[in-house]
RNA sequence: GCGCCCGUAGCUCAGUGAAUAGAGCAACUGACUUCUAAUCAGUAGGUCGCAGGUUUGAAUCCUGCCGGGCGUGCCA
């Protein structure tokens, strides 16, 4: 809707100037886009351009006097309402205020739609996110990964795009083996090889003694007459079975569902990885050096070749990894989007290299960057995790945690709102203490009190019998003072909002934009009184818009896979 | 050394080349006989890391420097 409006604006102000420009006024040689920029507040109208600014240079005159000049060449239009020159050369619209009660209407009459967009381009896409390698719990910098993936997925799907989530299931190469010899480890410890130690690069968390102990109480001490080799990779095998339900299992509880799971030992029982080294053979893009086998990386940009087989004759990562990227290219997608950890940010341009090789477009796939989480304990110390270091904090004990204080639904409401509410570049500072013990102060419940209360309106409605008109009943204009217009107007952003949230693939914007409007919802409700039946115009007019915000925020709520308590 | 990210109020963070740089938390002052006070109204708090440059206009773009994080040819 306000895009249509600065459509039409935009030609108005185009026709204005070409007008200027025939009467000699201005003279220009072409007439450029005409871009709107964001109003501050009220008193700058409800859309204002800087195009007199930028025209300065072009046409040699003043920036104010330029906007003298297209003003005085508007064509009256009904729409427009006011129109002021301000501060250095804006150019601020003041626009009728009609419109506005249209877009109750139009939330009312698609309601749970309301935000959705029909993209001209529709895509085939797949998101890999969460992929953590399954030597532990997730911890809760996955925890973030997967609210920010599970989220982008959503807003896609809201734009018209055709979204796959996906798990990469990293089971096969040298980290899980080392998960084999640690449990090894641990299963001989309990048995009484007390001396023996995890090695440096193994795995120190004690949630394999605890694995340990489940296989010594299943089997008992029977896997010690085994061979070695034989013993660790059934341990290998039973650690990643076990762990890898464990991490299903927190993601389910979190609430973010896969649609694909697929597993690097699949893709290498497949031979995939050989292909790849078939197809770069082909393009005589390897050599051999050092007793292992090189890619040039160098000619697709990177500043460094690197090796695809090392000398024991394994395979580096980059070689299944191609694999699996070539592989979700034959399964039919237009683009690939991969959000990765900030450890794997060198990885991306790997990534990047290795498709150009493989033939495919680079535009076709991008990397996204969720940074880290910190985890700020009461004394103010900052820990960085590591699942080898067995430093760990899991996201199942964030949401038990949270769980003892707000209640299951709310937990896994504050965690993920708390993931979301920051751009997926920053470093998240996740403060135990705040999170758990001050859980009234978080935003998250701020929101969702918005939607109780318009609940609650509803409820007391019911119970002294008033009924509600149909919309086409009701005075719409009516709804005049500052804080109904401004609601109305915040709620017409929504769509908008969604799609450059989709488009710049940042989520956070969703959870500020619904602070925004609940703030301004709090500010009208404890203003004025909604069920007033001695002005029932008025009051009528105010239940439509109550009960538009309950569906925004609702809509908004469900993007975030957030609940939208009807009482709290 | 090189690459990427970050540096904005006491703290955590927004900020699309544009108007007086904004929120939340913490602090302080007020508001419940009311449709839910998990709320609201208000006060205070800033050399936008530093120095140049481009521009009519820079927190935003460019260069250099300082500080923090992550990565950096046979882990993934």
């Amino acid at each position: 809707m306000i895009n249509q409006i600065k459509l039409r604006v935009s030609r108005t102000i185009k026709a204005a100037i070409q007008q200027a420009i025939n009467q000699n006024e201005i003279s220009l040689e072409s007439i450029p886009d005409i871009i709107f920029s964001p109003t501050k507040g009220p008193e700058h109208g409800d859309i204002a351009t800087p195009i007199a600014m930028s025209l300065s240079k072009l046409a040699k005159m003043p920036p104010r006097q330029i906007a003298k000049t297209i003003v005085k060449h508007l064509v009256d239009d009904p729409l427009i309402r006011q129109v002021e020159i301000a501060g250095p050369g804006f150019i601020n619209l003041f626009v009728s205020e009609d419109w506005l009660y249209e877009i109750l209407e139009n939330i009312i009459h698609q309601n749970k739609n309301y935000g959705r967009s029909q993209s001209n381009i529709s895509k085939r896409i797949l998101i890999e996110f969460v992929s953590a390698n399954p030597t532990g719990p997730l911890n809760i910098v996955s925890g973030r990964a997967a609210a920010v993936g599970d989220v982008l997925a959503n807003l896609l799907n809201a734009t018209n795009q055709n979204v796959t989530c996906e798990f990469y299931i990293n089971d096969a190469g040298k980290q899980v083996e080392r998960l084999g010899e640690s449990i090894d480890i641990r299963y001989r410890q309990l048995l009484g090889e007390e001396e023996l130690e995890i090695p440096e690069d193994g795995y120190h968390g004690t949630y394999l003694i605890d694995l340990a102990q489940l296989i010594i109480k299943n089997v008992g001490k029977q896997y010690l007459q085994l061979d070695r080799d034989i013993r660790i990779n059934k341990f290998k095998n039973i650690g990643i079975q076990h762990l890898l339900d464990g991490q299903k299992s927190i993601l389910k509880r979190f609430g973010v569902e896969f649609d694909v799971w697929t597993s690097e030992q699949k893709i290498r029982n497949d031979k995939k990885p050989e292909q790849i080294i078939e197809i770069f053979k082909q393009k005589n893009l390897l050599y051999e050096s050092e007793g292992a086998t090189w890619f040039q990386m160098t000619k697709f940009g990177d500043d460094k070749d690197c090796v695809v087989i090392k000398s024991d004759g394994e395979f580096t990562y980059f070689v299944p990894d191609a694999a699996y990227h070539r592989d979700k290219f034959d399964r039919g997608f237009d683009l690939l989007i991969d959000i990765l950890g900030p450890d794997h940010q060198g990885h991306i341009a790997h990534l990047d290299h290795l498709i150009k090789a493989l033939g495919y477009n680079t535009e076709q796939f991008e990397g996204l960057i969720v940074q880290q989480v910190n985890l700020v304990h009461p004394d103010g110390n900052r820990v960085e995790m590591s699942k080898r270091k067995g430093h760990l904090y899991t996201l199942d004990q964030l949401i038990n945690e949270l769980t003892e204080t707000v209640g299951e639904q709310f937990a896994v409401d504050v965690a993920r709102y708390f993931f979301l509410n920051r751009t997926n570049n920053s470093h998240l500072d996740f403060d135990i203490k705040l999170a758990v013990t001050r859980a009234n102060d978080n935003p998250s419940f701020y929101v969702q009190y918005a939607h109780a209360r318009c609940c609650s309106i509803f409820r007391e409605m019911k119970d002294r019998k008033i009924d509600q008109l149909p919309i086409n009943q009701v005075k719409l204009n009516l709804l005049a003072i500052d804080e109904e217009t401004q609601i109305i107007k915040k709620m017409a952003d929504y769509p908008e909002v969604i799609m450059n949230a989709a488009k710049e693939r940042e989520p956070y914007r969703i959870p500020k934009y619904l602070y925004e409007l609940a703030s301004q919802f709090h500010t009208f409700y404890n203003k004025s009184r909604v069920l007033d039946t001695k002005h029932q115009d008025l009051m009528q007019s105010r239940l439509v818009l109550v009960r538009c915000v309950q569906i925004v925020i609702a809509n908004g709520l469900k993007l975030l896979g957030i609940s939208s308590p009807e009482k709290m």
